[in-house]
DNA sequence: CGGACCGCGT
């Protein structure tokens, strides 16, 4: 652009022929004509060439023309902090404004530290922060979760008694929840009176961000009741995220109904949501018809869509998909490749697997990280190819995690294979991470071939290192209340007909050629006791539970915090069959649907 | 603002 250009230009922008052109206010509507021209740049090579033209004509620039280019400059969406700076320290003296904007500036382009250096150079100028100054640089300490400063500056805040304005209490929720102290997050929440929406989003979104999801929801909860109805969409989304891990369909539903009332069409993150939620919480065919008649699908949406299919066992499925995805050019990342490789695993799709992974650095040019490694490593074990998998964690090029030994344990288990668990073990406690699932899984492997000495051994370093494992539970809902079974229970009102309804399903179960498998029930007891034991598994409990409380033909959804057992799992695809039920199982990351005396798993576990 | 690997008690 030449300087006849840029003078022409302004002429154009800022006055009209029309007007009486007086000297003083030609050159006023110069200047304002100039400082559009600066703000409409595209790039910071644009806006420096321009700059230099516009000094070049030599026009007067007064400190408020400087500052608005501090603020092109810092806040636009090429920003560039040194051309900022260069400008900044033309200033004579910069005020809370110019010094706000800087810090705004440097949080922007995640230069955190910078930001932190040019507050103090604004406390060493006795220049007073306001309440623009504050939200910037508490968002810096959240980023930088650097707890220290940020209690200095909560500090500062109280001194300049600012903890009254809502933008500064939103950045105390927000940054003391990435620092993850979530009790001084509560407590800078608690002290508000009139709490506002962005209030509850704040202190949602902090208990979100933290896989806290029963507070999330607890905390929607209490804001509804309190009438705060209309939630932002982040908090929407956030709740969403609950729902999914939480596995709560209903509330899930009801998310998806106020989007629907109030949000004439759906963006691409609150699709993405909605079906991951209804995936995850057992609905696929809900989440594929969504993702089927998506506008306009991004990386996101095949993600959540690679991983969810994965998650149902349907591997093929999965890796359809996934082409789709490249016919379409949109590049995989290294998050949908943990989708297709976990689709592969669970599928027992063992060659496609080690093409993918190979086609994922070749072709796509994706370092693996330690989730691709972990994926490989269970594809493998759950293969049976376990001195394979040890072989292939060997020869990994960066550290393994407990996530790849765990996973190797695992295999082991499968395959009673005691002499590798072992190894994978001494690697789990290598990396102290003082798992009691560990321990169990191997004191579980030494009862399978009745060392009761050693399993007696485990359970001791167990209870010495302070390890206690949560009882295993399923749960069922039924006519909109979830109910929560243990093994063995007796807590429920109805206990005496859900046992009456056990003894009569293990009548027909037995007639129709089902025999009990006490294998996997890891105590010393004898056959009797075994037997005992396993009818009441928690799962079972709960499908009597639902059997007798729900009407004929309806399906039955269980939630489970552990894996089944072989003999739940057989005993399920024949209640299926017998009873005519469609029952689906989610155990902490897949699904089982069984129907019609067969398991869509297809008994790969 | 959204997506990720593994496992577990009687």
């Amino acid at each position: 652009m030449s300087g006849t250009s840029v003078l022409s230009q302004t002429h154009l922008l800022s006055a009209p022929n029309n007007l009486p052109q007086s000297p003083e206010l030609s050159f006023s509507f110069q200047k304002q004509g100039c400082m559009s021209l600066l703000k409409n740049c595209k790039s910071i090579e644009e806006f420096k060439q321009v700059h230099a033209q516009i000094l070049k004509l030599g026009f007067f620039w007064d400190s408020f023309c400087a500052s608005n280019l501090v603020v092109t400059c810092a806040l636009s969406n090429w920003s560039s902090m040194d051309y900022a700076c260069s400008i900044f320290r033309q200033i004579a003296e910069p005020g809370s404004f110019e010094f706000n904007t800087m810090i705004r500036g440097f949080v922007k382009n995640m230069t955190l530290e910078e930001a932190l250096l040019i507050y103090v150079e604004m406390l060493e100028r006795g220049i007073e922060p306001d309440n623009f100054t504050f939200p910037a640089l508490l968002k810096a300490c959240a980023l930088l979760m650097d707890l220290e400063e940020g209690i200095q500056v909560h500090g500062h805040v109280f001194k300049l008694g600012l903890e009254d304005d809502v933008f500064v209490q939103n950045s105390l929720i927000n940054m003391y929840g990435k620092c993850r102290e979530i009790g001084l997050s509560y407590a800078v929440f608690e002290q508000i009176d009139g709490k506002s929406i962005a209030t509850w989003s704040a202190i949602i979104g902090a208990h979100a961000s933290l896989g806290m999801w029963n507070e999330c929801l607890m905390l929607f909860g209490e804001m509804s009741s309190k009438g705060c109805w209309r939630a932002e969409e982040s908090t929407l989304v956030s709740v969403l995220s609950a729902c999914t891990h939480l596995g709560a369909l209903n509330l899930g539903k009801c998310i998806h109904g106020i989007f629907l009332r109030n949000i004439s069409e759906l963006n691409v993150i609150v699709e993405t949501s909605l079906i991951d939620m209804y995936i995850k919480c057992g609905y696929l065919e809900k989440g594929l018809c969504l993702f089927q008649n998506m506008s306009k699908k991004n990386q996101f949406a095949y993600s959540v869509m690679i991983s969810g299919l994965a998650i149902h066992g349907h591997g093929r499925e999965a890796l359809k998909v996934f082409s789709q995805m490249l016919e379409e050019d949109l590049s995989p990342d290294d998050v949908v490749y943990v989708g297709v490789l976990s689709a592969c695993s669970h599928a027992g799709l063992v060659n496609e697997g080690l093409q993918s992974f190979n086609r994922m650095q070749f072709e796509h040019g994706i370092e693996p990280t330690v989730q691709h490694y972990g994926c490989l490593v269970d594809l493998m074990g759950r293969a049976g190819k376990l001195k394979e998998a040890l072989d292939f964690i060997k020869s990994m090029p960066i550290k393994p995690n407990d996530v790849v030994w765990r996973s190797l344990l695992c295999a082991c288990r499968v395959h009673d294979n005691l002499e590798l668990g072992e190894i994978a073990v001494e690697k789990l406690f290598e990396l102290n991470c003082n798992n009691p699932g560990d321990y169990l899984v191997l004191s579980n492997m030494y009862a399978q071939a009745q060392r009761w000495d050693d399993v007696a051994r485990i359970r001791k370093e167990m209870a010495e290192e302070g390890l206690i494992q949560t009882a295993g539970f399923s749960l069922v809902e039924v006519k909109r209340k979830v109910y929560k079974f243990v093994s063995q229970d007796k807590s429920q009102p109805q206990w005496d007909s859900i046992y009456e309804m056990i003894h009569q399903m293990e009548w027909q179960l037995k007639f129709e050629g089902y025999l009990p498998d006490t294998s996997q029930v890891l105590l010393d007891v004898d056959e009797e006791e075994k037997r005992q034991r396993l009818k009441c598994h928690s799962q079972k409990l709960a499908i009597a539970f639902a059997l007798i409380n729900t009407s004929q033909g309806s399906p039955i959804r269980i939630t489970r915090n552990l894996r089944m057992c072989n003999d739940c799992h057989t005993y399920t695809k024949f209640i299926s069959l017998i009873y005519k039920r469609e029952i689906s199982v989610r155990d902490r990351n897949k699904f089982h649907h069984f129907k019609d005396g067969i398991c869509s798993c297809r008994d790969y576990k």
